[in-house]
DNA sequence: CGCATTTTCGATAGACCTATAGATTCTATA
DNA sequence: TATAGAATCTATAGGTCTATCGAAAATGCG
């Protein structure tokens, strides 16, 4: 009754909220830098300029900081994916449509995804398997618009949808690694320019001369 | 002169050498499962069924063995494309071969790999400076053969070679990732399936029809 | 302004981790 | 088998980190 007992990790007014979200930002940008273990909740604290002890006041646990952060860089991919999933379009189109899609979380909230790619491993099993859950969905939709693709011939038949879809995830989820160093290209056209590589290749098919 | 000072780390006679091997392997082992934060020098020791302290004896610091670990992670990587450049064959055949090249590593020594792409990071500035030169090196050599492919004209003249070097990377990167818990595919498998990809495309090019 | 509530703070318990030091056991050879 | 040197052990210093607790400051409302 009178006891301590913070009653703001389960009630959660807008003010709460507010700071909890600066928290969260906070704890993003740090772990996607260092890692989840390499952070300590002073590195958290630091960039707010707040004391260690009080992002108990907010969050329980540390894991459960990371918790948080995986999800938000999931949700950003899931939510896009699945709209388009539902659309009515061919599917070459709705996979050039799914690539624009997954690079946008990329584009706008890097260090969410970065966590979500690189730390999620790290999670209690748990929430771990439920963010696997969304994972494997987003997966899932790839594959699902390349096997729509291969039925309605506009995708080559021998074309294995899964090894596609793994190939393409890894080559967006790669940008991640590399924007911040590279020259930092334009979204659109590394969008662009994964749509064609993807859809006609690289080779110059002479097929004339080849068959 | 009299005092305890062990020179192994610095002459090493080939038994040690060989348990300092074991004690490499058991290092990329466990970086690879909880990253290099997250292992413990026990958890190293425990592997092999000796005590924590005895690591040191072998190595000077847990870092040093993770600047080991990422060497030879690389290594593979750099000895195999550097052979392939050299070779008297054209683009399209010297980027299929960097292709199996590649995921060679990935498939026969997943730990090293693994660790080196995930952990680098955490390597002081010193070593990590020197891995990252290796590292440009690989991403060079795909982008010198796409490059002359463009030029012979066996590739698409409006290829972007620098985005597709850093799209076929991520993808052979990604293996790494997938490979452990997907239906474990065979290697040259995959490396096909990526060569035909990044060749030809997935969509049917009805190019009577289309133009 | 005075009081109740919310938010932040200082201090630290308790756990854990790296790396060192010196003792001990093993191994090989004469 | 006695001995030197190599390899491993036990113990722990010294440091860091998470999470807790009760006090203090800030906030907002009557």
């Amino acid at each position: 009754m009178t006891k301590h007992t913070p009653r703001t990790h389960f009630v959660r007014n807008s003010r709460v909220l507010r700071r909890a979200d600066e928290i969260i930002d906070a704890a993003a940008r740090v772990f996607a830098q260092r890692g989840y273990h390499g952070t300590t909740t002073q590195a958290i604290a630091d960039v707010l300029g707040m004391r260690q002890a009080s992002l108990y006041y907010y969050f329980p646990s540390k894991e459960a900081a990371l918790e948080e952060v995986c999800a938000r860089g999931t949700d950003g991919f899931v939510g896009g994916a699945e709209r388009v999933l539902q659309l009515d379009a061919p599917p070459l189109e709705k996979l050039t449509l799914l690539i624009a899609s997954h690079l946008a979380p990329i584009d706008t909230m890097p260090d969410y995804v970065r966590v979500f790619i690189n730390e999620r491993r790290y999670l209690p099993d748990a929430s771990r398997k439920r963010i696997g859950r969304k994972s494997r969905r987003i997966e899932r939709i790839f594959e699902l618009v390349i096997e729509a693709g291969i039925e309605d011939g506009s995708i080559k038949p021998g074309v294995d949808a899964r090894l596609t879809m793994l190939a393409v995830l890894g080559m967006l989820n790669a940008v991640i690694n590399w924007r911040a160093c590279d020259q930092c290209q334009d979204i659109e056209a590394i969008a662009a320019g994964f749509v064609r590589l993807v859809a006609d290749g690289i080779a110059v098919t002479n097929s004339a001369v080849k068959r």
